[in-house]
DNA sequence: CTCCGCTATATCGGTTGTCGATATATCACT
DNA sequence: AGTGATATATCGACAACCGATATAGCGGAG
């Protein structure tokens, strides 16, 4: 609706990545404790919108291997650019104002602002 | 990904709705305005998605009228029924919780806790 | 009282996004 | 050597979204 690049899809893959590198396939579990475990994304969504956000240069792959024993060679790291950090900042402002608007028409429960739910 | 009934464009008519009945061309300015002028929803995503939530028995349409002279009788006020408060309360939470892990990451800007723009 | 622009609802194709299914490797373990 | 989980990738089907367009009622200007 109005939104250029960030899909709800590209959003949650941002998000995750802005905590560090990850892959492909430990985004979809990532993803699935961000949110409490109410979004699962499968494999299509996913890998296309990598291949999108690649493409926007919003997220880059990158060289950098964890180990080389603890390594898996099938894995592709990716990164958050700036260009990215600058996107999904901005969509967090847009959501964080809906939120608010939510909160003033009562349509949240209360024990919502000091903390969220997980024991992180 | 993974959503049941509630699509972006659902849901900020739904919250837009939270606050009282009406009729579809004020939802279009009142979203605009709801989002600080960054989300434009067009009439094709508007009626098209009040068709679907009224099918989903998410909101129902209104008998009442605002005034006898006052009115226009082209208008169709739209209210939101009880199950369309517990969606759109459900996916409140759910980006309360995608807002919470992005301040965490620090990629919301500072003063976005005490007020958030628009001076309602 | 007629014309005109704005409000208001509605539908139509085209484009994009999302999904599950499927394919193909590789890995760890036995 | 075999098996199941991990990991990446692509495909077609389907849903959502969008701008353009159509139609009609509205209020004010001339």
């Amino acid at each position: 609706m109005s939104e250029q690049t960030l899909n709800p899809a590209g959003y949650h893959i941002l998000l995750a990545l802005a905590d560090g590198e990850a892959h492909g396939y430990a985004l979809m579990s990532t993803i699935e404790e961000l949110s409490g475990g109410t979004v699962r994304m499968g494999p299509g969504t996913l890998y296309g919108t990598i291949k999108r956000l690649l493409a926007n240069g919003l997220i880059e792959e990158s060289d950098e291997r964890p180990d080389e024993e603890l390594d898996d060679r099938r894995r592709r790291y990716y990164r958050i650019t700036a260009a990215g950090r600058t996107a999904v900042s901005a969509e967090s402002v847009r959501l964080a104002r809906l939120v608010h608007a939510a909160e003033r028409r009562g349509l949240l429960p209360r024990g919502l602002r000091p903390q969220l739910g997980g024991a992180s």
